[in-house]
DNA sequence: CACAATTAAGTTGTGTGCAATTGAGTGGCG
DNA sequence: CGCCACTCAATTGCACACAACTTAATTGTG
C-alpha cells in the first residue's frame, strides 16, 4: 500500500536540495574569489551586466537580473559607496535612475578577467559541459516562470484571490 | 586582439547568471505553492528532513541540508511557533538539542503530498530529466564543495590559521 | 489644464545564508 | 581535581531576495 506519493516526496527532496545545494556552493566558491575584488556574488553579477553595457538605468538592470529595486537599490548603494558606479537622475525621465561605471569600476574589470577561468577549474567541468547544463537552467526557469504566472497561488486560473 | 578572457568573462555571466536565475525561479514556484502550508522554502526542506527522520539534532539538521545553526536556529523557532516542530535539549547532552515533530508537524505531510506533483508540473520536465539534472547538480556541488575547502581564500593551502 | 492611471525608485518588514563570536557543556590529560 | 581543547547551539552583523507600500514623475484622457 505504499503509494507513490511517498517517492515524489523523496525525489522532490532530492532536487530542490539539489538546486538549492549547488546554488549555495557556487555562491561560496565565488565568494572566497571575489573576497580579493571586494564584491559580492549578487554585486559581480551586477558588474558582469554593467562591463557589457556601461550605462543603464536601474529598470533594465533589473530585466536582465529578474531583479527588483528592493534588491537592487541598496545593493547599487554599497557599489556606490564603494566608488565603483554613480547613481544620477536621468534629465530626460526623473522617475529612472542612470547607473553608470565610474573609471574605477571599469579599471576592476581587468582583474576580474581571471574570476571565470578560477571558477571553471573549481567545477571540474569543461566549457561544453557548462554550456549544456546552462542550456537546462535556462529551460527549467523558463518553464518555472510560465508556470509562476499561471498559477499564482496553485489554484484554477479563475480564482480572484490576491 | 580580442583576447578569450573577454569570452570567459561572457560565459561566466551566463552560468552564474542561469544557476541564481533557476534558484531563484524554483524558489518562487514553491513559495507559491507552500503558501497554503504556511511553510517558507527553506523550512519546507526541513521538513522533508524531518518527515523522513522524525526526530534529530540540529546538528545532523544540518549536515543533511549544508545549513549552520546560524540559519537554522531562527528558522526552527518559527517552524516551533507555528506548532510544528518541538525542540528540547538532549538530557545524555545538553549541548544537544534534539529537533521533533509535532502532530501537528506529522499532519503536515498528507497536505505536502501533493507538493511534488504540482512542481514536476511546473517544470515540465519527466522523472528522467529531473533525475539527470539532479545528478548533473550534485557532480557540481560536490566539485565545487571541494574547490572551496582547496582554496579557502585562494591562497596557499598551508596557512596555519585556525 | 485637471485628474486618474501608470511607472520607476526607494523604503519597510520578514526570512534566509553565512562569517564571526559567545556561552554552555563535554572529554582528555596531567 | 584543574585546566584546556573541542563541540554544539545561539546570537550578532551584514547582505541579499521579495512582497507590500510610499513617493515622485509621466502619460493618457476629457
Amino acid at each position: 500500500m505504499n503509494t507513490p506519493d511517498d517517492d515524489w516526496l523523496r525525489l522532490d527532496q532530492q532536487i530542490c536540495f539539489s538546486l538549492h545545494a549547488a546554488s549555495r556552493a557556487f555562491n561560496g566558491v565565488y565568494r572566497g574569489i571575489l573576497k580579493d575584488l571586494g564584491l559580492t556574488y549578487p554585486q559581480y553579477l551586477v558588474m558582469l551586466v554593467l562591463w557589457e553595457h556601461d550605462e543603464l538605468p536601474v529598470k533594465k538592470l533589473g530585466e536582465h537580473l529578474r531583479l527588483d529595486s528592493g534588491t537592487l537599490s541598496p545593493l547599487l548603494k554599497r557599489l556606490e559607496a564603494a566608488g565603483l558606479v554613480r547613481r544620477e537622475r536621468s534629465a530626460r525621465d526623473e522617475r529612472s535612475v542612470e547607473v553608470r561605471l565610474t573609471e574605477e569600476g571599469v579599471a576592476l574589470r581587468r582583474r576580474a578577467l581571471q574570476v571565470p577561468r578560477r571558477i571553471a577549474a573549481s567545477t571540474g567541468f569543461d566549457t561544453d559541459e557548462i554550456r549544456t547544463l546552462r542550456a537546462r537552467l535556462d529551460e527549467l526557469t523558463t518553464a518555472l516562470d510560465a508556470a509562476a504566472l499561471a498559477e499564482p497561488t496553485g489554484g484554477a486560473p479563475g480564482d480572484g484571490r490576491s
